[in-house]
Order: structure tokens, then C-alpha cells, then sequence
RNA sequence: GUGGCUGUAGCUCAGGUAGGUAGAGCACCGCGUUGUGGUCGCGGCGGUCGCGGGUUCAAAUCCCGUCAGCCACCCCA
């Protein structure tokens, strides 16, 4: 009986070379522009308490619908992280450092168990930033602004900033009132769907998108008319320092983000270049309230989480920041059928030159095809007389400077300087 | 989670609406050059037509189920 093939589990993906080797190019250039700004890497466990997760919010589908929760061989309830702001919070709760801010950034695979969708995957990967510990306007400035410089580090344009404020205590119960008269009131002239919603949070009924909603949504009370002094004056600072950045940025009073930590700052990146509806690329805000939610002390904190696989299909959309070049430097072809292949690979290898060659003893014709195919710039050939002779032959494939004989002692050196040449030219 | 579209070689896709025993281009392999690539020519490998069941003498083609991808909603990265 034929066994039947296995294949990535729904909304799973394996990403292979190039698209590999470039969404590490892209966690690299993240990787550099945190450290220029101070951020420490940190790197927690996938799975967490499943309480960690509960306080992000009872009326977010991320947890009450979509999380990969299991029983642990002893019972715990465990969960594979949906996000990574909790966790990061939790760490900080638990190591409770005493320099503050506290600055991290990270990256790594979460998992929600929705409907796949091109930019929609079960299992995706985020980068991202948080700081802890400071509610200082300029911190909401750096942090917003380390996100649209990343962007613009890939070369991608077509990204608008959305930003909003969302509130706190101070001002948050009020809105909330209002705007749950309001809706009530209307009601009747809400989808169904959007009146479920407003049982469960108000404020997510401004995220609908169906037709029907957008007319009761236009004329909804806004959270910007409710701010109090304080919450206005610290909004007002933010968007001052992003203005003396020059980092562009629409106000969207009605940007309601899916988790419910959520406090004052609050932003989105969308990428204009996708059209689908998965055109988000990032997101962030402030969550003064959560440190404090997971049993430390009260602490104000913000950060954002930047999706790479919907960053790098804004990427195709645009046209930038291809999949790194992958070619060897060297090509090693061999006729002999000695070692001498193995040998001199591992020569050039040792002295840090990338090197790619052929197996299984095929003709020099077809070793040759596999040298182009790969587009090394050199091929270092062994025959029978070279090989008698102490010599290789070095084989220019680009240009036109044909091919030399080069002693085998040569070669490391000779090829190191061609290389370096060839790079200076580029 | 709801509704819809799609699923044929490694890739992109024809064939399907009139059921009759699987095709193209690219890629890959080989030869033309028994030690030399890229172009060109010739030849070749490769698919139980996503999977399972049904109708039929006969199913890639019709029907049902299932899995997966995609689109909208939902949600969000």
C-alpha cells in the first residue's frame, strides 16, 4: 500500500533559497538599524503561560479564536505565542531590569490560526521594537520613526503612516460611552456582523469594512474630540517630533488596532504598492497598562511589529530589495578524477572564498554549464597536465580576459586579488 | 469561522463547455566539441491530470466528498 506524501500544514510554508537567504538580508538590515538606535536583541521562547496572552484582550479574535493552545504534558495550559509584545512584556516583568527605558528588539515566527490568504499565513514572522519604562513623547517619536526608516532602508516609498491616539483612563471611559450611545442609537442601521461586534468592544465597530456600516461610521464621535489635556498635549508632542523628521504621516481618527492593550499613540503602516486587503505591513502603540496587567509594576511602555512576509511582497509590488546574490566566487572544475577538486575547494574555502564546484565526475562540458549557471566570476580548472604540472588554470567567465595557468601555490593569493578587484569595480 | 474561484510535468499553462486511453514553453539530462560555458541544432528524462468515491463500456473532462491555494468578509503582520 502506497504511503501518502506528507505537505506543510495549512497556511504553513517552507521558504527556500533565495526567498530564505532574503528575509534574512531583511532581519539583518532590522538587526542594524535597532542597534544604531540602542535596542538590545532579545530572544524569548515561542510558547508562553497561556495567561500571557489572555491580557492582550478578551475581545480579540488573536486570542479568543485564533490561538494554538494546548495542555502540556503536566497540565499547563500553554500557548504558541500569536504576538510578540506580551512576551516581551512578560520578560521584562519577570527580570525587572533596573535601567529604563529598557529597549529590545526581535524577530521570530507567531502563529494564528486563521484562513489563509497571500500575506495571511498561520505561521508568519515579525520584526520588531519595544521600550519600556518611559512615556516620554520623544520615545513615541523614535520608535515610529525606527519603523519608517526601515521601510525606507528596503527602498520601499509606497508606505503611508496612519496615526491615531487612542487614550487612556483618563479620557478612554468617556469615548467609550459615547460612542456606544451612538452606535446604539444607530443600530438599526448596522450589519449584524458589526452589531456582534458592538457588544463586545465599541471600538472595533469603527474597523468594519462592510458597506452598509460606513455611512453610521463616518458620523461616529471620534477619540481625538474626547482627549483630556494631558493625552492631547503628549499626542500633540508626537506628532511635532515626527513633523521635525520629516517622517509623513496621516491622522486616521477612526484607526482602531486589534489588540486591546492598546493606549494613546497608536499607528499603522500600509503599503499603497498591495492591493489586496492584507496591506498592512506594520504596527504599533503605546500599552501603559500591560506591564502592570502581568503583575509588575506600573510601567508605560511601546513598541511596534513589522510583518516580513507582507513586507517582502510590498517589496515584489515595488520592485525593491531583491533576494541577495547567491553566485560563488569561484567555480572548481575537475577532470581528473582525483582529489585534487576536493583539496583546492577546501583550500579557497579556508581562506574565505565562497566556492561552488561539480560531483560526480562529470564531462567538462557539463562542468563548465554548471559553472555558468551558478555565475561564478572565475573557474579554476584541473586536467591532467595542470594537475602533472603543479599547475590550475583560472578561467575568467565574465570578461573577456580569457584564461592563465597559475602555480597551485599561486592560486589562494591570485584569485584573492582578482576578487578584491572585481569587487572594487562593483 | 462564512461565501466564492481554482488545483494537469520542477515552473508557467493549454486540453475540460460536445467523456474515448495526456500536450506546449521554460527548466533538467545527453549529443553536436572523448579538456572548456553562455547562442544554436538534434535527441531524451519527466505527470496514476491534488486526493478519495460515484456515474459510464470508457472520466483530466460529468457528480459528490475531502485537502490545499487564492479572493471577499472577518481579523491583522
Amino acid at each position: 500500500m502506497a504511503t501518502s506524501k506528507f505537505q506543510a500544514l495549512r497556511g504553513m510554508r517552507d521558504i527556500m533559497s533565495p526567498d530564505a537567504e532574503r528575509q534574512r538580508a531583511l532581519v539583518d538590515a532590522f538587526a542594524d538599524l535597532a542597534r544604531l538606535s540602542g535596542y538590545g536583541h532579545i530572544m524569548s521562547p515561542i510558547v508562553e503561560d497561556l495567561g500571557v496572552f489572555l491580557r492582550v484582550g478578551e475581545s480579540t479574535d488573536v486570542v479568543t479564536k485564533e490561538m494554538y493552545d494546548f495542555e502540556d504534558k503536566d497540565g499547563t495550559r500553554i500557548a504558541m505565542r500569536p504576538e510578540l509584545t506580551a512576551s516581551v512584556v512578560r520578560a521584562f516583568v519577570q527580570h525587572n531590569p533596573t535601567t529604563l527605558p529598557w529597549k529590545v528588539w526581535y524577530e521570530g515566527p507567531q502563529f494564528r490560526h486563521e484562513r489563509p490568504q497571500a500575506g495571511r499565513y498561520r505561521q508568519f514572522s515579525q520584526v520588531g521594537i519595544e521600550v519600556l519604562g518611559s512615556d516620554d513623547p520623544a520615545v513615541d517619536v523614535e520608535v515610529i520613526a525606527l519603523g519608517w526608516r526601515f521601510y525606507q532602508a528596503l527602498g520601499m516609498t509606497e508606505v503611508s503612516l496612519l496615526l491615531n491616539s487612542l487614550g487612556d483612563d483618563s479620557c478612554r471611559p468617556q469615548y467609550f460611552e459615547a460612542l456606544e450611545t451612538y452606535f446604539r442609537d444607530r443600530s438599526g442601521d448596522l450589519s449584524e456582523k458589526s452589531q456582534e461586534t458592538l457588544a463586545k468592544n465599541p471600538l472595533r465597530v469603527l474597523d468594519s469594512k462592510r458597506g452598509e456600516d460606513q455611512a453610521v461610521i463616518a458620523e461616529a464621535p471620534l477619540m481625538v474630540d474626547y482627549l483630556t489635556d494631558d493625552t492631547a498635549e503628549h499626542f500633540c508632542a508626537v506628532r511635532a517630533g515626527l513633523e521635525a523628521l520629516g517622517v509623513p504621516y496621516e491622522i486616521s481618527p477612526r484607526l482602531v488596532r486589534g489588540l486591546d492593550y492598546y493606549t494613546r499613540t497608536t499607528f499603522e503602516f500600509a503599503s499603497t504598492a498591495l492591493e489586496n486587503a492584507q496591506n498592512a505591513v506594520g504596527g504599533g502603540g503605546r500599552y501603559d497598562g500591560l506591564a502592570e496587567s502581568l503583575g509588575g509594576k506600573p510601567t508605560p511602555g511601546i513598541g511596534f511589529a513589522l510583518g516580513v512576509d507582507r513586507i517582502l511582497l510590498a517589496c515584489d509590488a515595488e520592485g525593491v530589495f531583491p533576494a541577495p546574490d547567491l553566485a560563488p566566487d569561484v567555480f572548481v572544475l575537475d577532470v581528473t578524477n582525483t582529489e585534487a577538486a576536493t583539496v583546492i575547494a577546501d583550500e579557497l574555502r579556508s581562506a574565505g572564498i565562497a566556492v561552488e564546484r561539480a560531483y560526480d565526475g562529470r564531462n567538462m562540458r557539463s562542468q563548465m554549464k554548471v559553472a555558468n549557471r551558478v555565475e561564478a566570476p572565475w573557474a579554476v580548472i584541473i586536467g591532467e597536465t595542470e594537475l602533472a604540472e603543479g599547475n590550475v588554470t583560472l578561467r575568467d567567465m565574465r570578461g573577456d580576459s580569457g584564461q592563465t595557468l597559475v602555480r597551485r601555490d599561486d592560486l589562494v593569493a591570485t584569485l584573492s586579488a582578482k576578487l578584491t578587484a572585481l569587487r572594487q569595480a562593483n
